[in-house]
DNA sequence: CGGCCTATCTTCGATTTCGAAGGAAGTTGG
DNA sequence: CCAACTTCCTTCGAAATCGAAGATAGGCCG
């Protein structure tokens, strides 16, 4: 998939381009240069022409769409305990996605070996005849050097620190490989809702707290550290040391980790953030004045970081970000603390792609580097 | 300057490259047609051929380099109470710089159209004959619309508020006009000094305290007011109410004019940032305890911004960054609290431009309007 | 319904760009 | 000093790209 025609290929992939007119539009390429190429590409049976989009005043286009035998994307998004799993098409609509168990502390090895199977398992279920798997990509939860493919000083990962897991999933699959950050994955996946935003800050609210930028459409990966916002030091009366040795770091305070915590303290059980949403959603008042703070903790720092970048939105997901008091108390502390110029037109809002962000970003990433 | 021609243009002129060897590399196109297009600007008088670079264990490059009869370029950094003024040629290497008091709160028309006088002079005392303006810039200490060219909302720029400050500039000068942010400007100047780091943190410490932001090279505007980080809350066991409004900004406790003022409730006479500065390099106690504070302060903001950005690099200028207690205790501040990950190879250092940089950033973005 | 307008897509000759081959001008190493 | 190798730059036929003109197909409106 050679350069230019890769070009094409990925603009109707991702969405932008629908038609010839805007291939030609987006590419920069003469009208007559990009007809030839899409036929060239039809020919090849990687695209297909469907039916006919809406006129724009004259002649409606001929709707352009990739071929759905172009190939198919395996992704995954490992978590703590459990992986959501899927194959998407090139143009990333998830075939089928899954969730199963999986325990990370079984060690980087065993844990791609048994994601390499699942791929296999749900190539074996769902993979129409003939498709060829293109490329296979997962998001991990923790810091990932974008050079290497290996993880890298991983706090929620104990044995995998510098794993080359892009090599280990390579062996299995002779392809394009992606290993992300899970909160990356997600941001480039939002990326993907938000068309009209360039820069953009996707919190992830889960057992920690995750952050991924989009700078001018393109996820900024800096060292590979880039988004974490969660040992900051924060306003606070108490003194609690993190797990990183220093104290009072938002992750302390505003993870769910942390929340589950104070609330087993208080002889109130819970197992997972999603059951603290939960709590919150009856009304009890405990879980609820715990949100209300985290937020307003995360709220705080996002305002430094907003002042700095000015991002078009803030998008929130994870799995405590259905709780209304979150999102709330975050709203209330950056419109309050911000500057106007950088809160006017600014969107806080939850997630457009849901649970299956990180697996549509994976997607997304992974593209460019199959169509390159 | 149409299009590929001014892509050539600009790599020799931003100082990437120096034959067409480099050129065919770095701009992707053939290195036929490369010399092709050197010999048409060659033949219209932009490029020059001069000499023989250093041999790569083959035969010597030509090195090219712009005609000095190409253009020149009109730059000012608007200050308080001076502004620096300059010409360059369009690599950006300075004719000339001065240095003249002025004064902005004469208002908008007064001062743009001083600066289109003293432009005239310069041009008048030092253009070689013959050699056309191709472009004017100003940096100015206040946020600006990127879209438009107008201040918006500045806090030291009373009767500037939405005024269009590009418009009027082009008024007098029918060519390209540039209007930025000083902190930007300086950040796109120092950028260029830097050509290693893809992302970059500049810091002005004057008697504000302003920052520009360079990711993947190139600098981020976000809304305009991308890079604030003076009215971030710091922790403070006082309280000070700062000119936007809010408690305890940075602004409130660690720009120049903040010092300036604790200085004098002591009864120490102190006029300009500058000022400051010597009272340090003199051992003045007072004076070193409180920049070393402000450095603290500083840091503990960058803290945040770090592990989130994770810059290649942190560069300090301004009128107070020749303090060595300040960027001391920046680092320090930065060293401790960051993630390791954020501060492996992360250099902090003073500015490589010195006080010029934020013209030669004027000349660095102005060349993309004037090859555009 | 039938011009008129707009936008999409194609055709085809002119132009640009490419790339393989080769000449030019060095360095390196015996 | 000479042969082998590198890198730089140019030459020239082949291939890709462009752009103006035209064909196609719809919307809009009296």
């Amino acid at each position: 998939m050679r350069g230019a025609q890769g070009d094409l290929l990925r603009l109707v992939a991702a969405g932008h381009a629908e038609s010839r007119a805007e291939l030609a539009r987006l590419s920069g390429l003469a009208a007559s240069s990009v007809s030839l190429r899409v036929e060239e590409l039809i020919g090849s049976g990687l695209l297909v022409e469907e039916g006919a989009g809406t006129s724009r005043g004259g002649r409606r286009p001929r709707r352009l769409r990739l071929s759905p035998g172009a190939g198919l994307l395996a992704v995954a998004d490992l978590g703590a305990h459990h992986a959501r799993l899927g194959l998407l098409d090139l143009s990333g609509t998830p075939l089928v996605v899954e969730e199963r168990p999986c325990d990370i502390l079984e060690g980087p090895e065993a844990t791609i070996d048994w994601m390499a199977a699942a791929f296999e398992d749900l190539l074996a279920a769902h993979a129409p005849p003939g498709v060829p798997l293109r490329g296979v990509g997962t998001g991990v939860p923790g810091p990932v050097d974008p050079a290497t493919g290996r993880v890298v000083a991983p706090s929620r990962m104990p044995g995998w620190n510098n794993f080359p897991v892009a090599d280990r999933l390579a062996a299995h699959f002779d392809l394009p490989v992606l290993v992300e950050n899970d909160a990356n994955l997600m941001a480039a996946g939002e990326a993907r809702a938000w068309p009209k935003c360039e820069t953009l800050m996707v919190l992830k609210a889960g057992s920690g707290i995750g952050c991924g930028v989009i700078v001018n459409g393109a996820l900024h990966r800096g060292r590979g550290a880039a988004g974490d916002i969660s040992h900051v030091r924060v306003r606070s009366d108490s003194s609690v040391t993190c797990s990183c040795g220093h104290d009072d770091c938002l992750e302390a305070y505003a993870s769910g980790a942390a929340l589950m915590s104070v609330l087993g303290e208080q002889g109130i059980e819970v197992r997972r953030p999603a059951d603290v949403v939960a709590l919150v959603e009856n009304g009890v008042p405990e879980a609820t004045a715990l949100v209300r703070n985290a937020g307003r903790l995360i709220g705080e720092v996002l305002t430094v970081l907003v002042n700095f970048i000015n991002p078009d939105a803030i998008v929130v997901g994870g799995s405590l970000s259905p709780a209304e008091p979150l999102i709330a108390s975050i709203r209330a502390a950056v419109y309050e603390r911000c500057l106007p110029l950088a809160t006017r037109d600014l969107e806080i809002s939850t997630t457009r792609s849901g649970p299956d962000a990180a697996l549509l970003g994976a997607g997304s990433l992974l593209l460019d580097a199959v169509l390159a």
